[in-house]
DNA sequence: GGAAACCGGACGCGGTTGGTCCTATTTGAC
DNA sequence: GTCAAATAGGACCAACCGCGTCCGGTTTCC
């Protein structure tokens, strides 16, 4: 698998919901709607994403969420970031960090970094505009691990 | 996290104890010994190598379990694969494989790929010498996800 | 002052993973 | 010919984690 969680699925579509809209401010309530996600599970996708800024919360009656930056400038790096934590197939992440008490004897130590970065690169050069496509106006109903396929 | 599962990361301590050892013929008994993890684990990251055909077990007294080719040409991406099915981010394996009741409908579909193609390919280009080393003499005794960076 | 909306945390259910064990089969040694 | 050693395959059980939900608190507009 190496799937990432349901949670970051559900952001790009949010995502992607939002920067379609020409209403810069929108509510949680709206975008459940409008996505046909449930409301306390936008509403947590969304708080997510303002904790790492990738959009903006505005309190108070009339209030809503506005995306920071185009959707262009949004990297899927940063939306997994947000979500999963540091991307990284191990925990030893990048072999720095201290704490792993077997550091002088693990043998791998460190030579997960090159892989780990390649594939950190490799999600930061897709924005979550080239996911979301331009030309699909769906409702996004759906999201995108519905199932799994049997090894 | 997008982290792996620790039966993967067995595999590699077992396949780099194996490389690193002259015997050709090891027996899962042995191997768990030598790497200090439990029997039952060893035994049976060796069934799931060899279905994939990664090492070959010969049974009966004096078998045991060899590499069917060098570490240098086992790549990381086959032994994820072993473990952990097919290399895709989400569940919709390359947009192929109908099933997906709403593919109509669904707006990323297909827009994954150009991702899991990216991450195939890192992978693809590491093989398990290249992760193992070849200067750390140290038992193996500890793998390398032994606890995870709290995000 | 009330309503609407965001914010932060806590709780509980469900699915998956991981570790173990059991039995059957094969093969070499005595 | 019999026994021992080792793989093959599957089943089972416990622990963990994801995730959906809900709650109280705070802020802001009408």
């Amino acid at each position: 698998m190496l799937k990432l969680s349901r949670l970051t699925d559900y952001a790009v579509v949010v995502l992607s919901r939002m920067g379609r809209d020409s209403e810069p401010l929108q509510s949680a309530p709206g975008i459940a709607a409008r996505t046909g996600l449930a409301e306390p599970t936008v509403a947590k996708v969304l708080k997510i994403l303002a904790q790492s800024e990738i959009v903006e919360g505005l309190r108070g009656a009339r209030g809503g969420y506005r995306l920071t930056r185009p959707l262009s400038s949004i990297t899927l790096a940063e939306v997994i970031v947000a979500f999963d934590g540091p991307i990284a197939l191990t925990a030893c992440v990048d072999g720095g960090m201290g704490g792993c008490e077997s550091e002088h004897l693990c043998p791998v130590r460190g030579r997960w970094d090159p892989v780990n970065h390649a594939i950190r690169e490799a999600l930061a050069g897709i924005s979550v505009a080239d996911l979301a496509g331009g030309g699909c106006g769906a409702s996004l109903s759906f999201t995108t691990d519905q199932f799994v396929a049997a090894e």
